[in-house]
DNA sequence: CATGGACATCTGCCATAGCAGTTGGCAGCG
DNA sequence: CGCTGCCAACTGCTATGGCAGATGTCCATG
């Protein structure tokens, strides 16, 4: 990525960041603002003030609630104000139970229909997991978690199965600010999931890697302090 | 709130149609044409073409636009055009299994926190459909079907999984539409899974719930044709 | 002092106008 | 005949302005 290289790339394969339409900037940074924290839950949004303060009209930020208030991020009163929704510890530990079943069969799906070059890059993905996992390199650990299970969901080309599942991730990034230094030290288990689920999509068994990527959700869910104990554990399904 | 009536009736429980905003009038107008094929996939759809159609600006047209973006049933190519987005047989299956899972923990978190009320309501539901099953009375089935599911949804008391499962049932009326003449007559053991979820629901089983409803909506999606075989059987589970 | 009503001011909501890309077609050149 | 470049007519997108409804305040009234 650096500059010099530019020559030799003939490709730019990042995204655009500023080519995006202002009503998409604006839900993306409303909605990191929310779960980052910078706008606490009850804290009331007035379009036209959000509007000069991005510096841009009303229409893309009032575009930009429409979309948060279908995520459930935030709930408009009609006629009267837009307030950021407040998410107790409750709701956020269902979003995560409702996130592990999408994600389950979101494996399940990917099982049937991904194709080799997406279980090749699975399969470098594992071991740049197996590595941060042996330096102890949370950083680089998050950044291929993420790539893992996005993969997973591109992988189904299912829209709305893409759509949904992040959106409730963000919802999980507000649950790790919150109980802030989770991830102690059992980054071992999660590299154990991560190979199994793995191993379930190679071996095109949709039951199986749901059953994985289900139960992987939960777990990092209870390490995460989202999901309080065990709910039901050693069903051997 | 009318103010006449308003000693007498304390709760007014009917939705007003007309007092909604033209942005979530023409979102559910366009999601009944497209779910109805009035509006067949393909169809490319034009912001001003379709806001002189309904008689009012491009503003709310594009707002529900947007939310039926979200939804997956439509596609916009930035300065290029929205089309209505193609949904073959494969996708609605995968749409339907999506949604026996959303059902699945619809059921599990209504098993948790449903009130006493409720469960009264969902056996009154029972009765008509014992009756309606009886009577061999499909309009009237439909009808407390309706119910039955957006009343699990509603004691969830959970947003986004009502959005969610509302915006997947739009899908399933679209399925049943193409496959018309589905629903045969194995009504009975639809009556019988539904017993059997409400039985789960008041024992306060989440994890029986779950199966149930899930396996529930499996079989119907089954019978209506939008799921082929059985997928995997008699696990017990 | 308590109470009710008018007014300023907020809000979300909508209409109009115009911008910047995209596309299809048609003239003009090779 | 085939290709290229321009132009008109789209498209989605954004800015501006103003609407009705809801709220809070202040003054007049009992």
């Amino acid at each position: 990525m650096a500059p010099a290289d530019a020559a030799r790339t003939r490709l730019a394969p990042l995204v655009e960041e500023d080519s995006l339409s202002l009503g998409e900037r604006a839900y993306r940074r409303l909605r990191d603002s929310i779960v980052q924290g910078a706008l606490p839950p009850g804290r009331k949004i007035s379009e036209r003030s959000l509007a000069t303060a991005l510096g841009i009209s009303a229409q893309p930020v009032r575009e930009a609630l429409r979309r948060l208030e279908q995520d459930g991020m935030v709930v408009t009163l009609p006629r009267r104000g837009t307030v950021v929704a407040e998410v107790g510890a409750a709701q956020l530990a269902e979003l995560g139970r409702i996130r592990a079943a999408l994600e389950g069969v979101a494996a399940a799906l990917a099982a049937e229909r991904i194709a080799a070059p997406d279980l090749a890059a699975l399969g470098a993905i594992l071991a740049r997991m197996k590595a941060g996992t042996e330096a102890r390199d949370t950083d680089a650990l998050d950044a291929a978690n993420e790539e893992f299970h996005a993969l997973i969901h591109r992988a189904t080309g299912n829209q709305f199965l893409i759509r949904s599942v992040g959106s409730l991730r963000a919802y999980d990034h507000l649950g790790r600010h919150r109980a802030v230094g989770s991830t102690p030290r059992d980054l071992p288990k999660a590299l154990r999931e991560h190979q199994g689920i793995v191993a379930a999509l190679r071996r095109r068994d949709p039951a199986l890697a749901e059953a994985r990527m289900r139960q992987h959700i939960l777990r990092s869910l209870v390490t995460n302090g989202v999901l309080p104990a065990p709910p039901q554990m050693r069903n051997g399904r």
